[in-house]
Formats: C-alpha cells, sequence, structure tokens
DNA sequence: ATGGTTGGGCGCCAA
C-alpha cells in the first residue's frame, strides 16, 4: 500500500499537477495540504474521476487539507479533539479498513510559527505541537497502525537543510519546535524518511523565491510519522523531487511511503 | 541585510 503526503500550495491552482501525479504514482492514499479552498470549491469530480474518494477539511484563502483514497474511510475527524478547538483547518484524520485491519492516517497542516518573535503565531505553533503530541498520544494506545503524515513545519536537524546558518532564528528550526518535535517522535513514533535513508541532501520544500530550487537549497520538513504497527510493515520510502521542476509546481513535493499490510502479522 | 515568488482573492496576507 503507498501513501503519500503532498503539501499542494493551492488545489485549484494544482489540478493538472495532482491529476498527473496520482496518473503517475498510484497513491492509495494521499494526504493534502494546503488545499486553499473551502470544501465546496475543492476539484472533487476531477479527483473522483481518477477512482478516489475526497474527504476535505476546508476554509476560505488559507490551510485546509484533505485525505484522497481508493477506498472510502469508515470514520473521519476534522480537527484535533484534543484542546479548545482551532479556527484553522490544519487536521483531518481517517479510519481504513483495508488488506485486513484498521489503518488510520492524519494529513497535518502544523502552523509555519514566523516570525518566531510573533507573539500569537509562534505560541500557537507550540502549543498546537502540544495538542498533537497528546492526541497522538491517545492513538498510540489504540495499538494499531498510525501514520501522521504532512506539513510538519519542522527541519528536525541540521543536515535536513542546505544551509542550517539561514535558519537558525526561523520558526522552523528553533531548538524549542525541534524540541517538540522529539517529544512526538518519543512516544514512539518513527520518522519513515530517516528510519530508510540517512543521507543529507533529502529536501522535500524550495522556497519559489531566490533561485533555491536551480541551487538545490531546500530543506526537509514534510514527514511520515509512524506507530511501531505501522512501522513493522514499512517497505521503502520516496521523495518525489521530479514534480518540483513541472510546470506551475507547488514549493513542496510528495513524499510517498509504501507499506506491506497485505500479510498478517 | 535585503530581496526574491506564488496563491487567493481583490486588501495585502501567508508562506
Amino acid at each position: 500500500m503507498k501513501i503519500a503526503t503532498w503539501n499542494i500550495n493551492g488545489v485549484k491552482a494544482r489540478i493538472d499537477n495532482l491529476r498527473q501525479w496520482l496518473s503517475d504514482s498510484s497513491p492509495d492514499i494521499v494526504c493534502l495540504q494546503e488545499i486553499k479552498s473551502i470544501d465546496d470549491n475543492f476539484p472533487r469530480l476531477e479527483i473522483e474521476a481518477l477512482g478516489y474518494h475526497v474527504e476535505t477539511h476546508g476554509q476560505k484563502g488559507f490551510n485546509g487539507v484533505a485525505l484522497l483514497s481508493k477506498f472510502r474511510p469508515d470514520e473521519v475527524i476534522r480537527g484535533l479533539p484534543e484542546g479548545d478547538g482551532d479556527d484553522q483547518a490544519r487536521y483531518i484524520e481517517g479510519v481504513f479498513s483495508a488488506e485486513g485491519g484498521a489503518i488510520r492516517v492524519a494529513s497535518i497542516y502544523l502552523p509555519n510559527g514566523n516570525p518566531a518573535d510573533d507573539l500569537i503565531k509562534y505560541p500557537y505553533k507550540l502549543r498546537w505541537m502540544e495538542r498533537l503530541r497528546l492526541h497522538a498520544e491517545s492513538c498510540m494506545a489504540l495499538e494499531e497502525p498510525l501514520i501522521l503524515a504532512g506539513d510538519y513545519n519542522v527541519i528536525p536537524e541540521p543536515h535536513d537543510c542546505f544551509d542550517p546558518a539561514a535558519w537558525a532564528t526561523d520558526a522552523l528550526f528553533l531548538p524549542q519546535t525541534r524540541a517538540a518535535f522529539r517529544r512526538l517522535e518519543t512516544l514512539g513514533l518513527t520518522e519513515a524518511v530517516r528510519a530508510t535513508n540517512d543521507a543529507t541532501n533529502l529536501y522535500t520544500f524550495w522556497d519559489y523565491q531566490a533561485g533555491a530550487w536551480q541551487k538545490n537549497n531546500g530543506i526537509r520538513i514534510d514527514h511520515m510519522l509512524l506507530s511501531p504497527e505501522a512501522a513493522d510493515r514499512l517497505q521503502s520510502t520516496s521523495i518525489e523531487k521530479h514534480v518540483r521542476g513541472w510546470e506551475k509546481p507547488s514549493d513542496h513535493v510528495p513524499v510517498m511511503v509504501v507499506f506491506d499490510f497485505a500479510t498478517a502479522a
């Protein structure tokens, strides 16, 4: 089973790229972020025509997440249950019965948090990370395959960016941000790409500005965290870097993870 | 340090 995450940076502006990539790569479940669309304006018919079920959690103008899947989820949760709610659409979770068991998959658009000295934005990011940790903790108790996939807006380690010094005071790389990400992993979650690839220069985002793509001035901020029941079935990971070279690309590329859920544990 | 670009929606904000 192929599960992917992609910050698409506007689903309506990216519909041709999305259709092309779905046809080429044929993922079974896709976690989208930054759809920048209300639910009613999501290009649902175009995606359904390719054989996908669509679940959205959108809002006007910004943010918005979605789950595309080749089979219908049994249950969908919109918004993180923990804490006092959210007026920003950043979380959607689906439970799928596939190939013999329940698989819980979330699409996460973690707050950017910049500017880091902002009295609202950075504290909101850290609070949101703690809410995610609490929710992940309760999901872990279910002891089922859990896949928390999305744009975390976190550079975990210096070798996850081209120029660490340039990010030193950025909300994506501050020590508190990285510590909060490690607290998630400490629950027993495995970061799929790093579990399978220790190379440097592995990036998922290249800024539109200043020729970042041409210089390979990227950062790795799109991640997939796996419960032990999912990590046991992890087969391979890939970063679909070629998509960044297409016409009208998103500034992020898809991260694809292949699982073997076919045989009994 | 600054400036560089894109999407959404029509102001300029968010990234």
